[in-house]
DNA sequence: TGAGCCAAGTTGGCTGGCCAACTTGTGCTG
DNA sequence: CAGCACAAGTTGGCCAGCCAACTTGGCTCA
C-alpha cells in the first residue's frame, strides 16, 4: 500500500500494472472490507506517487474483472473479494491446475501430420495444401482422467510440439522459450456427446455427455497458433465469466453460426 | 469515418464510445481488409478531429472485444470481422433473440414468494428472514422449447417483477423503467442433468444433459438485483468468449469452488 | 418535521504533451 | 549477396490540468 511496495517486482514493468496488482492484494486480502469503499483516484494517486490517469488505468483492469464498481459521483466499491484467476490459468491446463494446488498430467494419444483440412485452414488461416500437427492427449488431475484434449498446430509451431518428448506435462511452456507467444484466444463453450474415443479414454460412457470448449489461440501478430477441442468430463470443471456494461468480452450464440 | 460520421447519434454520450463504435462498423464491414491494417493513432486522431487519448480509449475497446491486436511499434492489426455481441445481448434472452432474427418467447410456470435460503441470501447479500421472489419460467426461440430459468429476485425487484402480466416476454425492460439497471454479472457455466420439471418443460429424457448457466446481476451500486440459473437444451446455444492478455475477464474453476 | 436547495467531493471524459520501447524498411558495408 | 546499422514510424506509458456529470450529506426554510 505504500511506496515500498511498488518496489517489490509484483508486476511486470508498467507503474499501472504494480498499482493494479497492489490494489488487487490488498481488496482479495479484505483492507477494504468486503462491500467498502475504495480510497478516491487522487488519493491512492498521491499515496503511489503516480498520476491519477495511472491509477484510473490501474483501476479499469480491476472494474474489468468485476472486483470494483465505478459510478461517476461515489467512491468506488468492492464487489467482491473473490480471487480472480490470470489469463495464463485459462489458457494452460497445467498453469491453472497447478495453482489450485493439482498435480495436473498428461499423456499423449497420439500426433500425426497430415494436410488441413478446409475447417482447419480456415481456423489457422493456412494456405491449401499446408501440413498441420494433430495431437490427441489425456489430461489428468493428480491421477483421474478429466478431459481430452485434441490440437491442430500450423506447421511452424507444429514442429516444436513434435519435438517434445511424450511425457512432457506442459506444451504451452516450452512453446514459450522458443519464442511461440500465446496472448489472445476465442473460446466457444458448448456439450457434445461422447465418441468412442472419448467413452475409452475418459472412462464414460460413449454417448454421455461431455463439456466441450474449443479454442482459437493468437500470437501478438494476431497469427493463429492454435486450434484446440477440449472435452471435460461433467462436474470436474466449469467455466465462469464476468462482464459488464463498461468491458465486456463475452458473447452467445446458437450452434449454427459456428 | 468522417466528421459527419460522428454527428449521428450512433453511440451514446461520450467521444470515444462514438469513435470505437465507427471503427467497429468500418472493421466488421471490411474497410480495412480482413487482416488488414487499421490506420495510426495519430491519424484516426486528426481524422476524427480528437485528441490521441481518445483515440486510444476507443481502441482499447475493440481490443477487449479481440477485433483487433495491439503491438508496440506496428499498426494494429485486425483481427476478425466477426460481429460482436452488445452486453445487452448476453443478459437478456429477449434482446439476444431479436438481435438475431429469431422470435423469443417466454411463458411464466410459477412465481413464489418466501424467506430466502441460505445460499440465496449469501448470492443477493440478503439479511436473514428476508423474502424473495422466485420464479421459473420456459423460454421459447420461434415456438420452440430451449430453456428453462430458474430466477430470485430481491425484494425491491421481485415485487415489480410480480406486478408485471404472466405473458410478458422480456422482463429486463420494463425494470430498467422503473430504474432497475443491470450492469455487471458473473456467469458460471457448466453442464447438468435434466430433473422432473426440466424434463417435463423442455421435452427431454430426465437425466439428460443440459447447459447450464447460472448468472448474479448486480447494479451499478453493487447490490445484487437477480441469481438466476437457466438450463438450455443441448446444440441451441454455445457461450463464446474473448480473452486476451490485455484484457481478461475469465477463468475457470473446479465444481467445488462454487 | 419534512422537503428541497446547495456545496463539497468524486468519477467520467478529454486535451496536449513528452519520452521510451519496439518494428520495419532502407541503405550501406564487408 | 548477406548481414548489419540506422532512421522513421508507431504504440505503450505517464503526466498535469481542466471541466462536466453525478452523488451525498448537511443546511435552510416553510
Amino acid at each position: 500500500m505504500t511506496d515500498v511496495a511498488l518496489d517489490q517486482d509484483r508486476a511486470a514493468g508498467s507503474l499501472y500494472r504494480k498499482v493494479a496488482a497492489d490494489l488487487r492484494e490488498a481488496i482479495t486480502s479484505g483492507s477494504f472490507g468486503e462491500a467498502g469503499r475504495l480510497p478516491a483516484e487522487g488519493a491512492l494517486a498521491e499515496q503511489y506517487g503516480v498520476s491519477r490517469g495511472t491509477v484510473r488505468q490501474a483501476l479499469a483492469m480491476l472494474r474489468a474483472d468485476g472486483l470494483v464498481t465505478s459510478r461517476r459521483g461515489t467512491r468506488r466499491v468492492v464487489l467482491g473479494t473473490a480471487r480472480v484467476q490470470s489469463f495464463s490459468e485459462l489458457l494452460s491446463f497445467t498453469h491453472w491446475a497447478r495453482s489450485m494446488g493439482e498435480e495436473p498430467g498428461g499423456r499423449l494419444e497420439s500426433l500425426v501430420r497430415r494436410p488441413a483440412d478446409a475447417a482447419e485452414r480456415e481456423h489457422l488461416r493456412l494456405e491449401p495444401g499446408t501440413e498441420v500437427y494433430v495431437t490427441l492427449r489425456l489430461r489428468t488431475l493428480s491421477g483421474t482422467p478429466v478431459m481430452v484434449e485434441r490440437t491442430v498446430y500450423p506447421p511452424r509451431v507444429g514442429e516444436l510440439v513434435a519435438e517434445l518428448p511424450a511425457d512432457v506435462v506442459s506444451h504451452t511452456e516450452p512453446l514459450r522459450e522458443h519464442g511461440i507467444l500465446f496472448t489472445d484466444a476465442d473460446h466457444t463453450i458448448d456439450v457434445v456427446a461422447a465418441n468412442a474415443d472419448d467413452a475409452r479414454l475418459l472412462g464414460c460412457r460413449r454417448g454421455s455427455p461431455l463439456l466441450r470448449e474449443r479454442r482459437r489461440t493468437t500470437d501478438p501478430t494476431g497469427t493463429p497458433v492454435e486450434w484446440s477441442q477440449d472435452r471435460y468430463l461433467p462436474g470436474t470443471v466449469a467455466f465462469s465469466v464476468h462482464n459488464s456494461l463498461a468491458a465486456s468480452a463475452l458473447s452467445r450464440h446458437t450452434r449454427e453460426s459456428d
